[in-house]
DNA sequence: TTTATCTATCGTATATTTACGATGAACGAT
DNA sequence: ATCGTTCATCGTAAATATACGATAGATAAA
């Protein structure tokens, strides 16, 4: 039944979940952070650079695709992985706002409340 | 077999994708916003707003209080929820590096390496 | 003390995620 | 045309996540 409801919320709470769930696993955060620090985009290095077998990068690969924070160029026979600078910056400024509406309009403590 | 690996990744990572897991749900997404958003903190509060069953909205909030990111004084019968806002601040300013690095240093198109 | 209220936890069912090996498809090289 | 390389997908097993009702514990109110 899990996750049945996920129509049933506010739609900017959806996108950001899903953006969310995208970088919920260490090896999709490593890499996007390969994608950038070291200039390669081929799958076969991201797979010697992770603890995973091949068909699990590819499958983490396709997770980061399916909410466009990366895009993969066909080159031959090989595939040449980057991020998508457009969405990836969209996500952080989504992030930016709810981060900073919480942590700079709330704030009140609990304590506040007790009687 | 889900998750096995975990601890063969980078530390930073790890922490990172342990928020992000913590924000993949459109509920968690909203819980934090209607913390800050609006003057309550109580959990019975929080149910009547979400498409939820008390249980599973009890579940959510112990989720985002397992990260940390939010904590809850027991008061009375009730419990006064709020954000953590020292860890979501901390949260944001780790999602900032990872955004601004991945975004700007980068960038580099995967066109540009084709022959 | 009894009752009502509020919340966490338990038990359970179902869906999703993670991971791997095996296989297949696409392409370059020989 | 055949072979080797690269990567995605399929099939499968196991772990997690999601959701609910029922229940238990803690406290306030009566």
């Amino acid at each position: 039944m899990a996750f049945a409801k996920t129509n049933e919320f506010e739609k900017e709470a959806i996108y950001l979940a899903d953006i969310a769930k995208a970088l919920s696993h260490p090896a999709r955060i490593q890499i996007l952070k390969i994608l950038t620090e070291i200039d390669v985009c081929m799958c076969g290095d991201i797979v010697e650079l992770l603890p995973l077998a091949q068909s699990t990068v590819s499958q983490h690969l396709k997770e980061l695709k399916r909410v466009g924070l990366i895009k993969g160029d066909i080159d031959g026979p090989k595939v040449c992985y980057c991020v998508n600078t457009e969405n990836l910056s969209k996500a952080k400024k989504e992030f930016e706002i709810i981060f900073n509406h919480y942590t700079c309009k709330g704030a009140k403590s609990c304590r506040t409340k007790k009687k």
